[in-house]
DNA sequence: CATCAAACTGGAAACGTTTACCTAGATCGC
DNA sequence: GCGATCTAGGTAAACGTTTCCAGTTTGATG
């Protein structure tokens, strides 16, 4: 592969020159710049950008610690932020944590040794103090789908308990009393959120929700599916269902279709996320969307703000809305 | 932050010794090898991944190059490449190449000037001939979901002729007679071959499919559902539909029912690609299934392989497979 | 015609590693 | 006790850039 040294040689002129022509710099005469970008084609010259990052100190990256790439959230995600990578000409390094406290440490080390000069980290795993440390030493790391209060201007998050609210609210509005609740098994943060907020629009309004009928399970459609039918044994005779996400309610909504139960005539759903999915399912989902592409974009953009030194505003706080579809039913208007 | 010469000086060795303890090599006495390990950890270094890159001619990495992250199938592609990476202790480089032969070209560029190890390229846009060259100035670059012929060996592809047939098949099998077509209105090969396998085997069986049964659209859900509207305007009594994409089968299967169909009593349905999707529709949908995982697992071993010299086989061609859940229903037994 | 600034060009150091080669001392067989 | 062999460790070159600094032209100005 040839090198600038080769560029230099074949055109006449010394690597500095060769170099200010790379990088439109001033002060190159129009005709050496043209004769050096000719002999570079020619050459199939290729910057060597490993080169230019060291001698730089910085290279024009922008790193991502996540998950899972073909569950349809992190892939949302992640295609927000990569969207906001291209725009600013940012090569992307993905990095999957798997969930893993040691698998997202490693994630996070690897990317700086890239130095990476921005980095947008989602991590359930790893313990706030970690990731305190993590964001002080590096200035332009900003944590996604997490808040952390003593680096709250570098979180970029959503007001689960506002979400669960929100779906209990809104379930009650429509004359709904009989409410149960489909939740992750899962002891992230996340799910519990989403539940206390549930639970305490609905003491609010004095129709607590009864723990015997809340259901756990895994957050994908199988756990929705057993979920449901664990809750469908207990014969509670709930006129709605709240359910931690759009994978699980398709769940939901399949096993109490095959048992007879109309969504949302007899049985009405909500979930949460707003993911592709739930406009494939039947009945349209009705669901709490968690505006994540947009969050994405936002923790992409911040973090490439304070790699360049800029400072940013400090409430990165996002409030689920509502979705209106087909899968919950008004019992009175 | 802290070099290699910051790490020597303060555990008193040079900084070949400490190379040595950080590539684990040998002529280190376990003294030394102790003291610069906890040295390396006081001092919170990090190697330089640039600098490392730049002096071994080679960085760890494997680059991808392809669409649209949040494209479930394209979301599956890059989970298996990235799996195979995470295997290899390689970090991955993403780049998005929109279908577009400039960008395209453009993100193959960016990862050559990383110095990218392996590469996996996803390409629908640049012609045979560039990509020809690429490869071939390339070792270790792979293509994926594309077949050309010059340089079968570093492709790893899918026979879509031979999925259209066996769909084709498949309904024949089942009794039905009267066949329509969805298909996608891009002029890419994938569409193209899938409806020529359709057409073929159903011409061999005698009852070749009319080019009014065949409606183009947009390779989506809403394009499925505006494809379905207007073949049922057509009102051509066909008891089964072969779609180009599980994402258009569910614009299909919605239209159809809106319209009073039942599927699959009144028509079957059958789809291709077999991602996430296809579990949630209702009816679960019948499919030919692309491996597109397996697939880019395959071409991502591949690329690591011939980034370090090893030769590999050179057939990589994969068919689809029938996929039987609940969208088809047989005519006679 | 001498002077000066502006415009261009090149030399060389620096970035943080790896590694080939060299050295000094220790060990060993006889 | 002596050369031969081994081992641990150091020295310095190299990787491909960017950029500071110091020339060298060139053209205008006095």
């Amino acid at each position: 592969m040839a090198t600038i040294k080769d560029v230099a040689a074949a055109a006449g002129v010394s690597v500095a020159t060769v170099s200010r022509v790379i990088n439109n710099g001033p002060k190159v005469s129009d005709k050496n710049r043209a004769k050096v970008k000719q002999v570079m084609v020619d050459l199939g010259y290729r910057p060597n950008a490993n080169a230019r990052a060291l001698v730089t100190q910085s290279s024009p990256t922008l790193g991502l610690v996540f998950s899972e790439l073909t569950d349809p959230f992190f892939a949302t995600l992640a295609g927000g932020v990569e969207k906001i990578a291209r725009e600013h000409h940012r090569q992307l390094l993905i990095s999957n944590g798997l969930v893993s406290a040691d698998t997202e440490r490693q994630a996070i080390e690897t990317l700086l040794e890239q130095r990476c000069e921005a980095l947008v980290v989602h991590s359930k795993a790893l313990s706030d103090d970690e990731l305190i440390a993590y964001a002080e030493a590096n200035p332009a790391m900003v944590l996604i789908n997490r808040h952390i209060p003593q680096i709250a201007h570098r979180c970029v998050w959503l007001d689960n308990r506002a979400g669960g609210e929100a779906a209990g609210r809104y379930l009650m509005s429509l004359g709904h009393q009989k409410i149960a609740c489909v939740s992750s098994r899962y002891h992230i943060e996340d799910p519990q959120l989403r539940l206390e907020g549930l639970q305490q629009a609905l003491a609010e309004a004095g129709q607590p929700l009864a723990d015997i009928a809340i259901e756990h399970g895994d957050p994908n459609q199988t756990g929705g599916e057993v979920a449901t039918q664990n809750l469908l044994s207990k014969n509670l005779g709930a006129t709605a269902i709240v359910v931690y996400n759009d994978a699980m309610a398709s769940g939901v909504i399949s096993v109490l279709t095959d048992n007879g139960y109309r969504v949302p005539e007899d049985v009405s759903v909500i979930g949460f996320d707003d993911v592709l999915l739930s406009r494939y399912l039947r009945p349209k989902l009705t669901t709490m969307r968690y505006p994540i592409e947009m969050m994405a974009m936002e923790a992409a953009e911040m973090a490439l703000s304070l790699s360049s030194g800029k400072t940013v505003s400090d409430c990165h706080k996002y409030v689920p809305t509502l979705v209106k579809r087909d899968s919950v039913l008004a019992l009175r208007d």
